[in-house]
DNA sequence: ACCTGAACACCGTTCAAGT
DNA sequence: ACCTGAACACCGTTCAAGT
């Protein structure tokens, strides 16, 4: 039905060299394994181009295998995503857990903004993730919170460092952030100042009193808005 | 196929007291005309309750009419939805206009962003249709620069108050709006002093340096967030 | 002119038949 | 064990037949 399901957290993606005796998932056969990191990574390719409607037809021949094979890896195309959504979500939390060695706070955490949004295009589906229908399934809501406890330890630093004010959370900041990513993406036909002047903007939004900064850039005009609206968009499906 | 097209903007909605000899849209048949203002009510309702993503034949039922109807007034889904949005941006053009007769300049416009917030969940399609997909049709641009335009005029009112940044605009103004009402309403099972927090995080963002406030209410803890969670949430659709 | 529901195309999902 | 493609259900859209 396409709806978002408590999808359990058989096989959590972890994929890469799997202890023998480990508990969880088990073992898969060689080319079962390959068909799956396959799948992977021809989806992670057409949604980061495309968006999440890109049929599993198109995502299974991408990726060399039958329909079915899909559907034997992931039981539902949700479940796809999901396991996409888990491993952008580990790499966000590796990035952050290196910024947490940095010289200055609240640098550290400006940087892991940059990078979300830097990276908010390839991470699309992660974005689309973070809402009330997707974290309430088990593995996503797991990574989330590991996501949370990182960007807190982050943010005590930086607000200790009096880089940031202190009235803000973690939660506070990587809503914030999610919105501004997302619509960034989906104005694309702006320039690439435009995503540094909404960066700027959470940054102010967030960052110590007196610490304000003008924003990059300077502000696009409703007539550059026009004028560089793409000919002939075709991008966001309605539903299918 | 449920992309977003050039739709023209044939019939452009306005529906209320044609004049008899207006250009553009012919007039309706009495019947026709009602038919069409319950296929918009229906729509409008559904969507705000459930999102894009109800079935067109729940809708045409809804509004007491065969699926046939709903296409004969709108060509596509697409057309519905876009007939709404419009709609409400006109609504929202005219809650700004007054705004500008309003004392204080700045608090107008925060107010207008106030409702906007407290209006994205019944106007959710009207967020939604916030990007380069939607934008490129003609009758949405349309109205998309009326709304700049508005919004140009109680920016520079607001700036030359002394209450807002001086280096920003109103598409910056804009997108940072649309992206926290949207982050903000996937995200309902957090209570609504939170929603308030995300509107004085953008309220911090655009004001002038100097006019700092502390956030109401207190950051959400991870346990919060994660107790509060929905039992069995089911909203987004992947696809269809 | 307008209304209607059967019919079509498309996409997510299942499953019997294969290896 | 795993793979596959035909078959099914669902939803947006079209259209011949009605009034």
């Amino acid at each position: 039905m396409a709806e978002i399901t408590d999808g359990g957290a058989s096989r959590a993606g972890d994929g890469e060299n799997v202890a023998p005796m480990e508990e969880g998932p088990r073992r898969l056969r060689a080319d079962a394994e390959r068909n799956r990191r396959r799948l992977l990574d021809a989806a992670t390719e057409v949604f980061s181009e495309r968006g999440l409607e890109v049929g599993v037809g198109e995502i299974a021949q991408r990726a060399g295998v039958g329909r079915g094979t899909l559907f034997r890896n992931f039981p539902s195309k949700e479940d796809l995503i999901a396991a996409i959504v888990v491993e952008r979500f580990r790499e966000s939390i590796a990035r952050g857990a290196a910024l947490l060695e940095a010289d200055d706070p609240g640098e550290a955490l400006f940087t892991l903004l940059d990078q979300a949004l830097t990276r908010s295009e390839t991470d699309r589906a992660l974005f689309e993730a973070l809402d009330d229908a997707w974290l309430c399934r088990k593995d996503i809501g797991a990574v989330h919170t590991e996501m949370l406890t990182m960007l807190d330890a982050l943010v005590r630093r930086a607000q200790e460092a009096g880089a940031v004010r202190a009235d803000i959370g973690a939660v506070d900041i990587l809503v914030l952030v999610k919105g501004m990513c997302e619509a960034t993406r989906s104005l694309r036909h702006l320039d690439g100042d435009f995503e540094l002047r909404q960066l700027d903007l959470v940054r102010a939004a967030i960052c110590a009193p007196g610490h304000q900064r003008p924003l990059r850039g300077r502000p696009p005009t409703m007539h550059e808005f026009e004028l560089r609206r793409p000919p002939a968009g075709r991008s966001a499906a309605v539903s299918g």
